[in-house]
DNA sequence: TGTACATCAGTGAACGCGCGTTCACTGATGTAC
DNA sequence: TGTACATCAGTGAACGCGCGTTCACTGATGTAC
């Protein structure tokens, strides 16, 4: 993070003109720091140059801090996943394979955003606006998950929505026990990466679908 | 938590006789209450209805406290595990399925335990003592998917590890995305346990393994 | 059986600290005329 | 183009609070003899 450097220490006047973003980078960084729990208003505020007052014109309190930064890692975490599906080209196993490993990268790049998303505490359902955004993300899944399904025998052929969720919980499962970056994790005998793509295959394989 | 009440009302002489054992409660109680994040040493200990000094007598601070109550999680979760395992009986694929169960069963009636095993911020290899629980635990899907790969064509047969990883991964996601008692969880169209079977079924036919 | 003593578990008062939050304020910015 | 004024973002001092941690202490328990 080069620029935090920059900012706090290149002059500014009485305003500082961008708190609230300064703000959200603040927190993302302390969280990955110290995880969603270990961040505080008052080092956000110091972490910015700013007295710890000043906080409280752009956010009501922490939870709504956290919450922001929640938002927007689901906003970026749409966006990676719907680049690396890219409408499922040239097939649907082969943008699935990258759709699965940019979500072990995002986990792995932005454990800050990813912990706030999915263990700050912050409840989804809370804000309509951080619901939508969770929504979204979800829907790159769900859309991977119903073009996988038409390829498949008719008989049989499963739910989209149960497969996308099945989906999820192998990459989220992958991702929260062996995908961040902590030295204190399990020695494998493959990657995160390898062991989702294993996964997913096998998972395909029974759900009849194939090269 | 019936007793709870008791212990803090049952008048109790100058020693507690006790209060490791009420500190390890207090932890898990709180932690049930508030989260991971949201238990503090002094708060276990006015819960034990003792002084704020007490504690240091027993644990060298609040970390060791939290890695004592995930010690003792990952001693339930591979006595569950083991008992609905029973060995494979009467054969592997009814057993994994009460495995399957009793993950998700674990993980719902017990969160306070779960998130001090999986998120509480131990680090596992921290104490070796805590490694080798954790290790106990893991070892009963090990045993598991060793059972189960050998029902498999030896040809193409998977490496039992892989196996156990994605098992755990699979139970492991949907037990964090889905199996918590939160008011908050999104709305699925069928429960976490149906799910995780579905998921593991799918995946075991995948691997050619059929009832 | 009784007594002296060592050990140990819990006390309670004290400390420094950082946090969240409030308040009247002040400096900067933008806008109406 | 300049001036008066409203708006707004950030200040800094203050507060109460609970936490972690320490300390000399004291009450209870167990043991040697």
């Amino acid at each position: 993070m080069s620029w935090s450097k920059d900012d706090k220490e290149s002059p500014r006047g009485y305003h500082h003109g961008n708190l609230k973003e300064a703000l959200l980078r603040a927190a993302l960084e302390l969280i990955a720091q110290k995880g969603p729990a270990g961040f505080t208003f008052a080092e956000a505020a110091r972490w910015a140059g700013v007295s710890p007052a000043a906080p409280y014109r752009h956010f009501r309190d922490r939870d709504e801090l956290m919450a922001s930064v929640a938002l927007r890692g689901f906003e970026h975490f749409e966006t990676a996943l719907r680049l690396a599906w890219d409408d499922g080209r040239p097939d649907a196993l082969a943008a699935l394979d990258r759709l699965g490993n940019a979500y072990l990268a995002f986990a792995h790049a932005e454990p800050a955003y990813y912990s706030a998303m999915f263990e700050g505490g912050v409840s989804p359902a809370a804000s309509p606006e951080l619901r939508d955004a969770a929504e979204r993300a979800f829907a790159v899944l769900r859309g991977a998950a119903e073009k996988l399904c038409a390829k498949m025998p008719p008989q049989g052929r499963p739910p989209a929505l149960m497969v996308a969720l099945h989906i999820w919980a192998m990459a989220h499962g992958i991702a929260s026990l062996f995908g961040r970056g902590d030295a204190a994790r399990r020695a494998l005998p493959m990657s995160a990466a390898e062991l989702l793509e294993a996964n997913v295959l096998i998972y395909l394989r029974g759900l009849g679908v194939t090269a």
